[in-house]
DNA sequence: ATGCAAGCTCAAGTTCACTTGAGGTCAAGG
DNA sequence: CCTTGACCTCAAGTGAACTTGAGCTTGCAT
């Protein structure tokens, strides 16, 4: 095996785990952009499989491709991301995790007390209207949590 | 306005906040089901109001639409759902949330625990394959057994 | 009696994140 | 050289949860 050509597609796949078709998927969101080889075949290199597994625990928890594609713009271009680099989007899904934990937590409290009152799904209830979940409009699927907007019609 | 008559399917969304098309899709979909007039329009009961409420608090909370389903479903037919019958329903979600709560938490955990080591998305990291994470099909984790990367770059 | 908002049904469109299939190319072994 | 398996592109399909549109009927006010 020679290091200097990089991974092919299915070795990539191997690796981490995620299919050769979500592979090529992720390149044309422009989550990753190998290099070709002379018979236009994909070339991973071996940094990528990091990434590639950032992409896996990062969906893992929730983030949409526009999200992961936006923590990846803060990795270097050009250079090999250091474990620095790293440890700083780390921290960023750490506080995108808190906030999705605190608003699971809100609506939990509220049910603590709606159980007592028996009041649930009535319209004065608390829960009903808290100003954030809910309220969607638009076309397609909704969110678990955090509900993004498609755009208006 | 004739109580008797029941409510129009406008005038329940006006007092719900929940589309008219929702509405007639979460009847196809089983989780409503008005009775009809003379010419064939929907007419919800008053209890009707409580338990569209309740589609959307708990849809806000992330249940899918058989999810859903199958909460109500706990309700009983026939007669009018009493608050006890609620209070039931909203101990279920408590439990859920729980449960979502503690599925967050733990990967935050080890995230805290990654940012210290910067070892985010290492093939040996803890967060990689804890194991519920929809992890792949096929074989289990190669990538963790004899892959590993000598040195960090 | 007439107008028109509101209701009805059924089909098709929308978004997201992929997968699947068709039809063709590349690389390595025998 | 030939075969086989991995790879390529591009188009279309999937499923969730709705929305939108077309074409037609109801119901209430004037």
């Amino acid at each position: 095996m020679s290091p200097a050509q990089g991974l092919t597609i299915g070795e990539l796949s191997a690796r981490t785990g995620m299919p050769v078709s979500a592979l090529r998927f992720h390149e044309a969101e422009g989550l990753i952009a190998p290099h070709r080889s002379a018979g236009n075949q994909r070339r991973y290199a071996r940094a990528d499989v990091r990434r590639v597994s950032f992409i896996r625990i990062a969906q893992g928890l929730g983030l949409s491709v526009a999200e992961v594609r936006a923590e990846l713009a803060r990795l270097p271009q050009g250079r090999t991301p250091t474990a620095a680099d790293w440890r700083a989007i780390g921290g960023s899904l750490k506080e995108r995790l808190d906030r999705q934990i605190a608003e699971l937590t809100r609506p939990r409290d509220l049910l603590d007390g709606c159980i007592g009152c028996g009041c649930i799904s009535l319209e004065a209830c608390a829960l009903y209207n808290p100003g954030d979940f809910a309220a969607g409009k638009g076309a397609g699927p909704r969110f678990i949590l955090g509900d993004r907007p498609a755009h208006p019609t």
